[in-house]
RNA sequence: UGAGAAGUAGCUCAGUUGGUUAGAGUUUGAAACUGAUACUUUCACGGUCGGAGGUUCGAGUCCUUCCUUCUCAACCA
């Protein structure tokens, strides 16, 4: 049997050849029934959100999860990868309200809930096949066939019973929070619809400096008593419409202020102001410290002032203040009172923050802590209420009014502050130019609107969550400790309220009256419940008759039958266990699906059978991924084991894009933490974004975007993946570069298949199948022990790469191997051992390293390269049979031999390489052509050691640079020249300070001193005085050159080279040219590497003797088993005339023998 | 605004606990080698290691500060 041959390396066929091979024998499954026994090793796929279609990011992410999947599996680990996908959430929605032209309030309306609802699940996997299509192109295993759905009711299920748990627990609760919040289109925003592009406009609003009135008690007398007038509190707002609504100031406890002096600019009143220390120059230029304030008259532009004291900001603390527009006082805290905040700064304002708690974040967290309690003076439409007296019905921005007319300015805020001027409350009044985000889809300004919510009280597990954090594995580590760290240190409430249609409904039930609630937990327990509502007569004839009419669209024919007959049955007898025969029907028709609308319709019933309805929530999209652990697996109404006696929980390795760190990441670690006090992923990965080439973000929009499927159909699934991981660190962000991908293709993919190639030309003809019996290393030749040993150094480096999930540093290891040791070492000096001679000891040594080589290679790159490697691993072992498997995916990964790796033998090979580059730079530089003999090289050497490791490859050097002999120099005639340079390392720690002076002595060392130290093995001198002892270790002497030769020095190595050429060294360099020459002829004439042949040569005086001396030299390399030198080729057709050297060309011809 | 990451040759990236001429590939140009090669080898060109300070005998590496890019979270006076 022999090993296949290919005339070219394409990557993008073996793509699909290995593809339809690993389906044909279903080599994924395979390899995870190989493993059944072992060790599982657990993977959790982050899912997917189908209604986009895949880019060229998801390879990246996906080449991620995939190596270290296939990894595991090589080590024996059972790697079972279930795939998911994404179904719920907003993304989905505004695509389907996009495409069936609607808005969020057309749902219900010009569509039922139940139809959008459809829409949505249709659409969300509409691009299902692609991403299928693209898992398998790029070779990504996942097992597709059972993937968990988010969507499904199994799935909803489980979340239902976690979400019953936290509510068992009191972790789930109601509370208002602030939320970015459309008047115009009477909805709240998701940060997500805040961040579409355009959203936040620069525009001009009136601000504010309002005077808030302090009052004199004992916390304040601190102040009055630097003063004579009323004291104020300085504070800045942009947004003047929610001053009635202020209920605290806010300072910052180790921000300084001022008490100053002055007079209202409005008012012309004396008064003494409270701004920060930094702020004072703002409103009161330097110069008019010194106006005296007699002089002062009513509209002066100038105005005085004075500094009358400084206080910190915690001086403050508590004191109270009036309220500067009493229309109404909060139901209930402590309002009007300064408070600190550690939000506060001395940026712009005054340093003291006006605190509205229902129109600001900050605002409502503040005053929270401090039970200020909170006014909302706006109702949801964005207009002031009632008791707002002369305010009343205003809209707090003009543009939320349908006859707003932009050119004339009847903005609330205007008025506010004319009023607040006039009342002696108002200091400074500007227009203020600043971004503000605007409703997406109105245009209009959005409001920061308290809204009603349920939260998840992830505070209260806050320090179990950072404390558990600390033991995840994060790549790179500083996502974790840093930006997820931080993270949780800050963390908020988890608000899980969603007021959408699309998605898992919030499973509690609440009577009307607000006092008795119910957390469902199951499909079970729900039905249970609503039969239960049923006895109680929650559900009326008309109600049930309305729910079968809704629905009559969706019913099956037999449904529609069944329901209609029931429903006259009820009429015609009217009888009351028909009816609940037919409420009994209905509720289990809902409970097929448990989405809204369905799970709107359910009625439960309350202790004294008072009715229930849900809480029309939906939950947030990220519980139903963080979730995905237990609801993948239906627990714990399935597989309840796997969980609570952690066999699939937690994930040994999940990876995603950075981005999810305060998504999926966050979402999994909560609720594991929450639920489990467990952390739910042993190991993360989070890499980074796919830029384009410039380092741009990818967008459709800009047409950067790169396509996945064009890529890997161009370049082939391996390199496209090699590339991407070895370019860059996962977790830096890639500069994604296709001319990269073709240099990965040529470089490594390039090079590993020649060096196959060049395997099978020779195995094939010596019939080498790997039958012999190992031969033992020690009866190998010396490189071949150096390349095992470089290999099983790899092997070493590798494992470790891998398992520190460090894909990049193992593809790195694993291409230099190819490249520089395999490949341009190993190979290049070994090819005369693969044609030369007979199929020898020595000849089946080299083909059993080689073959090992590329064997070791493909198992330790088939993580990364699955396809080409397992394609290599094949046509290697097609032939031999050396691995009982049908894939490199069902080996095991390779496992190095500590007594295989000769850290010498290393080291001297490196030496090698190196001599033979200065040798070779030699030559370059004296226009000496390599095929040219030389003589011989003089290697000058310093110790007996370093003679040593260069003797064992003296020959190596001496046929890579064509020389004939090498000639070790001893320096006992003091023939060197000798440099000699301090170690700073050594010396650096021990002499510290003077370190310059005696890098100063050591440089100016002669020869005598040199030879001293070389000869004594320590030199003694003073240096500042002080005694400097310097040992062998703490200098560095090299030979700088050799009078009379020349000289190469790189790196404190030296070599000298004879450059003589003799007559017989001349006539042996015309007979390796004469041999190139024919070699070239025979390629050219497509002759076999074995054919023999004829050499006619024209007798020419500048060559023949060359010629006839070398004559069995020059039959033997070129396999001529005759060579005739002839002067009648001038006349022969089949004559080639080549030129030997410069100005010597002669004719040759070339017969093919026929035996 | 906050948090995180990054900034080294035209481009893509290495650069260990600080140690004295800062590397590789690629690009461009010149040549050589090759009976595996789409490779390789040699030479040339290419750097204020983002800027400025500091610590140290010594800084690409440690500290401070600023600048730029990216990401996430936010934007509140």
């Amino acid at each position: 049997m022999k090993y296949k041959e290919y005339k070219q390396l394409q990557l993008s066929e073996i793509g699909k050849e290995i593809r339809n091979y690993w389906e044909k024998h279903d080599i994924f499954q395979k390899s995870i029934d190989i493993r059944k026994n072992a060790l599982p090793f657990v993977f959790y796929e982050g899912p997917p959100s189908a209604n986009g279609k895949p880019g060229i990011h998801h390879v990246m992410a996906r080449a991620i999860k995939d190596i270290f999947c296939r990894y595991k599996t090589q080590k024996g680990f059972l790697v079972e990868r279930k795939a998911g996908w994404d179904t719920h959430g907003l993304p989905v929605e505004m695509g389907v309200e996009k495409s069936l032209g609607i808005t969020k309030e057309d749902i219900g309306k010009k569509i039922s809930i139940a139809d959008y609802n459809n829409e949505c699940r249709k659409d969300v996997m509409k691009f299902k096949s692609e991403w299928d299509e693209l898992t398998m192109m790029m070779g990504y295993w996942v097992n597709l066939d059972n993937p968990y759905i988010t969507f499904e009711n199994n799935y909803i299920e489980t979340l239902w019973q976690l979400l019953k748990r936290l509510y068992e627990k009191g972790l789930l609760y109601k509370g208002y929070s602030i939320q970015p919040y459309s008047p115009a289109a009477g909805t709240g925003l998701s940060t997500h619809e805040l961040n579409q592009p355009g959203c936040y406009r620069n525009v001009k609003d009136t601000s504010a400096v309002a005077q808030f009135k302090v009052i004199r008690n004992k916390l304040s007398e601190k102040l009055f008593s630097l003063t004579d007038t009323d004291v104020y509190f300085l504070a800045w707002t942009t947004t003047p419409w929610t001053l009635p609504s202020n209920t605290g100031l806010a300072v910052g406890a180790k921000i300084n202020y001022l008490l100053i002096k002055t007079f209202n600019p409005y008012t012309f009143i004396p008064v003494s102001l409270v701004v920060a220390k930094d702020l004072v120059s703002k409103y009161f230029p330097e110069k008019n410290a010194d106006l005296p304030f007699e002089d002062y008259k009513e509209g002066d532009k100038n105005i005085p002032f004075k500094v009358l004291g400084e206080f910190s900001g915690r001086e403050f603390e508590n004191i109270n203040y009036e309220q500067l527009m009493p229309y109404a006082k909060p139901e209930e805290g402590n309002p009007f009172r300064v408070v600190l905040g550690d939000f506060v700064t001395t940026e712009d304002g005054t340093g003291i923050v006006h605190i509205a708690p229902s129109f600001g974040a900050d605002d409502f967290r503040v005053g929270k802590q401090y039970g200020l309690g909170a006014l909302t003076m706006v109702d949801k439409r964005g207009q002031f209420i009632e008791t707002m007296a002369e305010f009343a019905g205003r809209y707090v921005k003009p543009e939320y009014d349908t006859n707003f007319d932009p050119s004339k300015d009847n903005s609330v805020d205007v008025d506010i502050v004319i009023k607040l001027k006039a009342e002696n409350k108002a200091f400074k009044v500007e227009k203020y130019e600043h971004s503000y985000p605007h409703c997406w889809r109105t245009d209009k300004p959005i409001l920061y609107y308290p809204l009603d919510s349920w939260f998840i009280r992830t505070t209260a597990l806050k320090e179990r969550m950072i404390e558990l954090n600390k033991t995840i594995n994060w790549k790179p580590e500083s996502t974790g400790s840093g930006r997820f760290g931080n993270w949780l240190e800050n963390l908020v409430d988890w608000n899980l309220s969603r007021s959408r249609y699309w998605g898992t409904p919030l499973p509690i039930w609440v009577d009307k009256d607000r006092t008795e609630f119910k957390c469902i937990g199951s499909v079970e327990e729900l039905k249970t419940e609503a039969f239960k509502a049923v006895e109680a007569n929650l559900y009326s004839f008309d109600y049930l008759r309305d729910i079968v009419e809704k629905y009559k669209t969706i019913f099956t024919t037999e449904e529609r039958d069944d329901f209609n007959a029931r429903i006259n049955c009820v009429i015609d007898r009217n009888e009351e266990t028909g009816l609940r025969k037919l409420a009994y029907k209905v509720v289990e028709f809902l409970l097929k699906d448990v989405h809204r609308p369905y799970a709107d319709d359910f009625i439960l019933a309350t202790q004294d059978g008072k009715a229930m309805y849900r809480e029309a929530d939906l939950i947030d999209v990220w519980f139903d991924s963080g979730a995905m652990p237990y609801a993948q697996l239906h627990y714990p109404f399935e597989n309840k084991n796997l969980i609570d006696e952690k066999k699939y929980f937690p994930a040994d390795f999940i990876a995603e894009g950075v981005d999810q760190t305060r998504g999926w990441f966050f979402t999994l670690h909560a609720i594991g933490t929450m639920l489990f006090d467990s952390v739910a992923f042993k190991t993360v990965v989070s890499n980074g974004l796919v830029l384009d080439k410039n380092g741009n973000k990818m967008s459709k929009r800009l047409g950067n975007a790169v396509d996945p499927f064009e890529t890997i159909e161009k370049f082939g699934p391996d390199a496209t993946r090699w590339y991407m991981i070895t370019n860059a660190q996962p977790w830096d962000n890639l500069k994604f570069d296709a001319e990269g991908i073709s240099e990965v293709q040529r470089k490594f993919f390039g090079t590993l298949y020649n060096t196959y190639a060049f395997f099978v030309l020779y195995a094939n003809i010596d019939g080498f199948t790997y039958k012999e019996k190992d031969i033992p290393l020690q009866e190998r030749a010396e490189i071949d022990r150096w390349i095992i040993s470089e290999l099983n150094t790899l092997i070493k480096d590798v494992d470790a790469a891998y398992d520190n999930f460090e894909p990049t540093q193992a593809g790195r290891l694993i291409q230099n191997f190819v490249d520089e040791y395999l490949s341009n070492w190993y190979v290049r000096l070994c090819r005369r051992r693969f044609w030369k001679g007979e199929y020898s000891h020595d000849k089946i040594a080299a083909y059993q390293t080689l073959y090992t080589c590329l064997d070791t290679i493909a198992r330790l790159s088939a993580p990364i390269a699955p396809f080409f490697m397992d394609k290599l691993f094949l046509d290697l072992n097609n032939v031999t049979s050396k691995h009982n498997a049908i894939s490199v995916h069902l080996t095991d990964f390779p496992v190095f031999q500590q007594n295989s790796i000769d850290k010498d033998l290393e080291e001297r090979m490196q030496l090698a390489q190196k001599f033979s580059s200065m040798i070779l730079s030699l030559r370059k530089k004296n226009n000496i052509r390599v095929r040219q003999p030389l003589n011989k090289i003089l290697i000058p050497v310093l110790n007996p050691a370093f003679e040593k490791q260069v003797r064992k490859v003296e020959n190596l050097i001496l046929s890579e640079v064509n020389v004939k002999t090498a000639e070790y120099l001893y320096d006992t005639a003091g023939i060197f020249v000798k440099s000699i340079k301090p170690n700073f390392k050594t010396l650096g720690p021990k002499y510290g300070k003077i370190m310059k002076q005696i890098a100063a002595v050591v440089q100016d060392f002669n020869s005598d001193d040199i030879n001293k130290i070389e000869k004594d093995g320590v030199y003694i001198f003073s240096c500042e005085n002080q005694s400097v002892t310097l040992t062998t270790e703490d200098v560095i002497i090299t030979t700088q050159d050799v009078p009379g030769w020349l000289v190469a020095t790189n790196d404190g190595f030296t070599i000298a080279l004879d450059i003589t050429l003799t007559p017989e060294l001349i006539e042996e360099g015309i007979a390796r040219e004469i041999i190139n020459r024919v070699q070239n002829i025979r390629k050219e004439q497509g002759l076999e590497v074995t054919d023999k042949i004829t050499l006619y040569i024209e007798s020419h005086n500048e060559i023949n003797s060359a010629v006839n001396n070398n004559i069995s030299y020059i039959c033997t390399e070129i396999l001529a088993q005759n060579l005739i030198v002839t002067e009648n080729l001038i006349n022969d057709h089949n004559k080639i005339e080549v030129e030997i050297l410069e100005d010597i060309k002669v004719f040759l011809k070339i017969e093919k023998n026929n035996n």
